[in-house]
DNA sequence: CGTGCTCCCTGCAAGC
DNA sequence: TGCTTGCAGGGAGCAC
């Protein structure tokens, strides 16, 4: 479940493709299944003989560009993943493989793998039109940022729209933090001992500096760890990373806080699982 | 323009 | 054992 430390994780191995020359980038015959990305092989044959010239990471996505101006947009969803490959017989034990990206005179291939096809790979004419696109211009403040804009956060989660809302729900929400997803949301409040059905007008600005520094340490320590490997989660050599061993409430409903011993609790906020302590956390 | 709602999709685990 | 059910998850796109 990719969210910004596994998609950042993902960008820091996806570098080594920059400067390098596409000699194609393929729709697979699977993705055709798909109205995503139905008959639209013709968008990406301009990118051939192209220079890879950069990806950034903004919050959860990976913008890909290009020296023929051409930009790509890619999201992992939530099992999106890009696996670099050396041997194009790998491509066909992929089972769920979208998209081919073929570099030229080089064995190498990075394919883009999206068994749930919550995942996004979209050409925009520009960067420029990317920046306008409602998703990415309304994107937050990142969550990986060193150092974590502690005053930029707090003046974020004032917003009046906020304020009524639990702070469960709002560390979902991109435009406030960029890169937060449901996993890193529970870790941070646990790390705060901060409740996540407190809503945001209750919390005291201590409380948010607390929050603003536990996001930062959990996202941080989140990319060391090669991000969370929970079901799908690989890097683009395969490799599972680790974050999921130093979980302290995701998941564990029912087991037992390692701080005091009471059982975990899980509740549903805006349809998604909040994991915490009711114990440690007020 | 922002907000809130439904839908997208498959693999896996739990329950029967 | 084998079936059904529910859950996992972030964003697109729409109506308002």
């Amino acid at each position: 479940m990719p969210e910004g430390p596994e998609v950042e994780y993902t960008l820091r191995t996806l570098k080594e493709l920059e400067g390098k020359k596409i000699k194609s980038i393929d729709l697979t015959e699977i993705s055709q299944k798909y109205n995503k990305y139905k008959g639209r092989q013709d968008e990406f044959t301009g990118f051939s003989k192209s220079i890879l010239s950069k990806i950034e990471r903004h919050g959860k996505f990976l913008i890909w560009i290009f020296n023929n101006n051409e930009v790509i947009l890619n999201h992992l969803g939530m099992s999106g993943k890009w696996i670099i490959s050396s041997k194009s017989e790998d491509n066909l034990e992929i089972k769920h493989a979208k998209v081919i990206i073929v570099i030229e005179d080089s064995q190498t291939s990075a394919i883009f793998d999206d068994a749930r096809n919550f995942g996004q790979f979209r050409k925009f004419g520009n960067y420029e039109m990317v920046m306008r696109y409602s998703p990415i211009r309304r994107l937050g403040l990142d969550g990986l940022k060193l150092p974590f804009p502690i005053l930029d956060f707090q003046k974020a989660l004032k917003q009046s729209k906020n304020l009524k809302k639990a702070i469960g729900r709002v560390l979902l929400d991109q435009t406030i933090v960029a890169g937060i997803g449901n996993i890193y949301k529970s870790e941070s409040l646990f790390r705060a001992k901060i409740n996540p059905l407190r809503t945001v007008k209750s919390l005291k600005s201590k409380e948010t500096e607390v929050l603003g520094k536990a996001i930062s340490e959990i996202l941080q320590k989140a990319v060391q760890s090669m991000g969370s490997t929970i079901h799908t989660y690989r890097n683009p050599y395969g490799e599972e990373g680790s974050a999921q061993k130093w979980h302290e409430v995701y998941g564990k409903a029912g087991k037992l806080c390692k701080v005091c011993g009471t059982e975990i609790t899980r509740i549903v906020q805006e349809k998604r699982s909040t994991f915490y302590c009711g114990k440690c956390q007020l």
